[in-house]
DNA sequence: ATGTGTGCAAAGTGTTTGCATATCA
DNA sequence: TGATATGCAAACACTTTGCACACAT
């Protein structure tokens, strides 16, 4: 165990232990690959990166361990503008959004209180309860505009 | 027409001389449904609202014309985190974000040019060249928090 | 022994495409 | 007349589900 996802682990066990779930050679090797691939991946990427470590995992078995962490709140669901639709590790507690490259398809992490500051104060004048915000920037990264 | 779609049709008019398309009644009832509905609306619900006047429309047709728009910049597809695909009205030039109430779904808007400045300041740091971005907040309404 | 997980194939969704026909210019 | 549009059904891509079998506890 990589000492990086201590918190994933740890999450992860206690989530499993309180649902029943049984450990399994296939989902350990799915969540490995997951983890290793630092993370913002299709689940069809997932499938074939799990492939290239020799194990045949059926891609129904991706899909039912990707829908297992998310219902964990470890990972989440991301629709992108272009049609991806990429899951990615989430943090409890670090909230970041994300930049895209339109021309590479890159995704970078940041995060900003200010702007934070200002969704609150713009959801409080329309009377909004804020839950959760999703803030995605598109434009194009160093390595495409040179 | 109504006055205040005078600006789309004179977009769509230019759009569609340019590009040699033909008016058709369909065409032209799909979209009056959709201006007149005021707009953040699924393929599928645009499809029912052209059924209420009477005509058989094909929801392909529905679509097509949906894609037509948004070649012509004049329609955006959204994708939200309910997994409803929204298409929406974009006027050339009028920016705005959404908020999405997670309880009933409603969708208001709204634009604050301290988040886009903030958001500029963030891309800029990571070496980015912004094109657009896409912000929701997801919340309680005010009608439902009651 | 029981319940959970797996692979496969089939079914589901939402959207697009091929084709014959209809319509506009 | 010739290009563009339409309706329908079939094809698509992505995801979920049913089932029989395997495995973990």
């Amino acid at each position: 165990m990589i000492e990086e996802y201590k918190w994933f682990w740890e999450a992860f066990d206690q989530y499993a232990q309180k649902n029943h779930l049984k450990n399994t050679s296939q989902r350990k090797l799915i969540i490995d690959c997951f983890l290793d691939s630092k993370a913002h991946l299709e689940a069809d990427e997932l499938y074939n990166l799990v492939k290239t470590r020799g194990i045949n995992v059926g891609l129904a078995t991706i899909y039912r361990t990707l829908n297992t962490l998310k219902a964990a709140g470890l990972v989440q669901l991301r629709l992108l503008d272009d049609n991806r639709n990429v899951y990615e590790l989430v943090e409890p507690g670090f909230h970041h959004d994300h930049i895209i490259c339109t021309q590479c398809g890159r995704i970078d992490e940041f995060s900003s209180s200010e702007i934070k500051k200002y969704q609150l104060k713009v959801a409080g004048n329309l009377g909004y309860f804020v839950k959760y915000h999703k803030l995605e920037i598109y434009g194009v990264c160093p390595a495409c505009h040179k």
